[in-house]
DNA sequence: ATTTCCCTAATACGATGTATCGCAACAGTA
DNA sequence: TACTGTTGCGATACATCGTATTAGGGAAAT
């Protein structure tokens, strides 16, 4: 019997699990953005049907869930932080930097409570790095403060940048220049802190922005931290 | 000619304008959420085609954006504040109120820059709280700090109380009893300070915490301001 | 060899945002 | 008063979406 009078096997539905599935999903959103990720795009880019990923996960909410953990998993550091300061630092850098490689991370980042394994293990390095100087009360509000900071300013931060992509120009020189409704409005004079602060204020780096508020926090933290010792 | 006789005049179309359209989207959202929010819906709810509403706005998201700053006149302190702190204080209370009332704010809350009159006005008052204690630049930096902070509590403290709803549980008690694989996670050991945290952590109030972590930054800022007094 | 069962793919459904098109009522002119 | 142009509204249409349901076919069990 040779090759030819054997049938063909039957073609074998593609592999599948969860970590692939995800990566598709990352992908999509990567290049188009939250919107472009369909549960169908998603199934397309893994030559599956549909309703295939259905027995992986249950609702398209729980895809978006383990794209944030497998995110989660870029911003755990590698080795184990100095002090508090340095640890809580680099946690909000380490986001920013994932929030800028996906920027999609930014519209779920703070949306949901993130309970994946890599974000707990995240959680668990940062409350880690406050044990030993603080009650876990304490600690824990340090945390939330510091996270909420960065989750806001990361937010801002892409939000603002999305703006400047669509329009083609900087914020400033937007807000300066042609934004013609914003100009009108300043030139009302009903805004004057608004408009000085537009006019005669410095264009600062996203990151040196971002760098000067978290450092405030910080210190704010740290004046928390050391007035009652515990 | 009696009335009989007379024919009805023709149905004239329903009177609209962008204030209720608004109201009846933001009707919507305060009932089901942003999800139940739909150009259909909401034109139902006005008895008036879907299409029409596009002579108002020319796609979903400027709906959002009015919608957005319509909440921004509920922000906006009816009275001058007192200092600059008690005008940063007010501005995150009353934005965080704003979120209860209207929980799909914190949804939109960051999410693209607020240009809408209302916005600006509110942006208006918390820059010139700040004008005689610091230069341009420095304000802003205060109020963007604030700002990204009260923004990310926000968020946080509307995701955990969706996930409590869902649950029926508070967070805290779901994560000591019920939400069985934390639970286990928890139990593997790899994660002490976690653990340490879920178990022996106090439960405050999230109005607290809120306002605790506010305090903080509000310390920080005041140190800033303070330092160089420009 | 036959039957059972599970997994897959196909089909189906209701909903969505928005483009397009045709019409009907009004304004202005002859 | 008849006619014509214009404007703006509604209906229809389309592609897409998340997901429920169904039917089929290969693997495992008998």
């Amino acid at each position: 019997m040779t090759v030819w009078d054997r049938p063909e096997p039957p073609t074998r539905p593609a592999p599948l699990d969860r970590e692939r599935i995800v990566a598709a999903a990352i992908a999509l959103a990567d290049e188009g953005g939250l919107e472009a990720v369909s549960l169908r795009k998603v199934a397309a880019r893994l030559d599956v049907g549909p309703m295939r990923l259905y027995g992986y996960i249950s609702t398209k909410q729980e895809l978006f869930d383990l794209m944030v953990d497998e995110v989660y998993a870029e911003i755990l550091p590698q080795e184990q932080p100095g002090d508090w300061r340095e640890a809580l630092r680099a946690l909000a850098h380490r986001t920013r930097h994932a929030a800028l490689r996906h920027e999609w991370l930014a519209d779920l980042l703070g949306g949901r409570p993130a309970l994946g394994p890599n974000a707990l293990a995240v959680g668990e390095v940062t409350l880690a790095a406050l044990n030993s100087l603080a009650d876990i009360d304490t600690a824990m509000r340090a945390v939330e403060t510091v996270s909420a900071y960065f989750t806001g300013a990361i937010r801002r931060e892409i939000a603002s940048l999305r703006a400047e992509r669509a329009t083609g120009l900087s914020k400033h020189n937007w807000q300066r220049a042609s934004g013609p409704r914003l100009t009108r409005m300043l030139a009302t004079g009903r805004f004057p802190a608004l408009t000085k602060a537009v006019y005669d204020g410095t264009d600062v780096d996203a990151e040196a922005s971002f760098a000067t508020g978290l450092e405030w926090v910080l210190d704010a933290v740290a004046a928390k931290l050391t007035r009652p010792p515990v």
